[in-house]
DNA sequence: GCGGTTAGTTCAGGTTAGCGGAACTATTGA
DNA sequence: TCAATAGTTCCGCTAACCTGAACTAACCGC
């Protein structure tokens, strides 16, 4: 917990590390949760429920390192916000498709935020 | 050589494995340079250079399971050709976001095929 | 300050998946 | 029939993924 995080400069995020980070049901149900939740969240409660800690904590570095999330440490948990808004910038329109896709095929429909399942993703 | 073919219904092509197939550079640019060459393709021509054989038939094989490609026997080769307009009407934009992303960032540019880099994928 | 709780990270190891060389199969053409 | 072509299948090696266990850092009550 005393590393700082590391966040992929906009120029070195690739297409293909999206993709991979996306292809994970787990790290897919993430990002909806954030999309859906529209606010920051900390880690145990954007994912899917009984998920054990090392599991989760690898997979928020993946998002993290893909470029997908931005986490900043509050207190003693991780708060997490999408990045979408610069990814779109730099792939317009991939990630709303994707999160659109996801949603509509429900995944990662939220269970403790009610799902918006009509509201187009932000970015 | 002999078995036939598996290509998954369209009900049955998820959008993670959609996501897992275009994730890897090579498949990636298989998936562009049969969009920007607009017709079927066979194996090697849609392959990046100098990539030995049994690797070609794995990515084959995965784009084809993902749904992403129809592989067909014409003599002693394979026609592969792109099942875009399918996965667009179940995952609409995903692909042409994705095509189009990866064409801008230069992944996959046909080496063979002029690219028409200002043409949006068809699908 | 001290112990307990909470939230997440790091490490290690067992299992799985990907890559690629070698051998094989089918088809075509001479 | 024989050689060439185009892919597939098998198998071993390596790398990556998942997760339990141990650890760290911040916060709270006393």
């Amino acid at each position: 917990m005393q590393r700082p995080f590391l966040h992929p400069a906009l120029g070195d995020v690739t297409l293909e590390s999206v993709l991979y980070a996306l292809a994970d049901p787990v790290r897919l149900s993430i990002v909806c949760k954030l999309t859906s939740g529209n606010c920051p969240m900390n880690c145990s409660s954007a994912a899917p429920d009984k998920l054990p800690k090392s599991t989760q904590s690898h997979h928020y570095q993946v998002l993290r390192e893909a470029g997908l999330i931005r986490s900043e440490r509050r207190g003693t948990e991780v708060v997490n916000t999408l990045r979408c808004a610069e990814i779109n910038a730099k792939f317009p329109g991939v990630i709303p498709a994707i999160l659109t896709a996801a949603i509509a095929a429900h995944i990662g429909r939220a269970s403790t935020v009610p799902a918006r399942e009509s509201a187009a993703p932000e970015a």
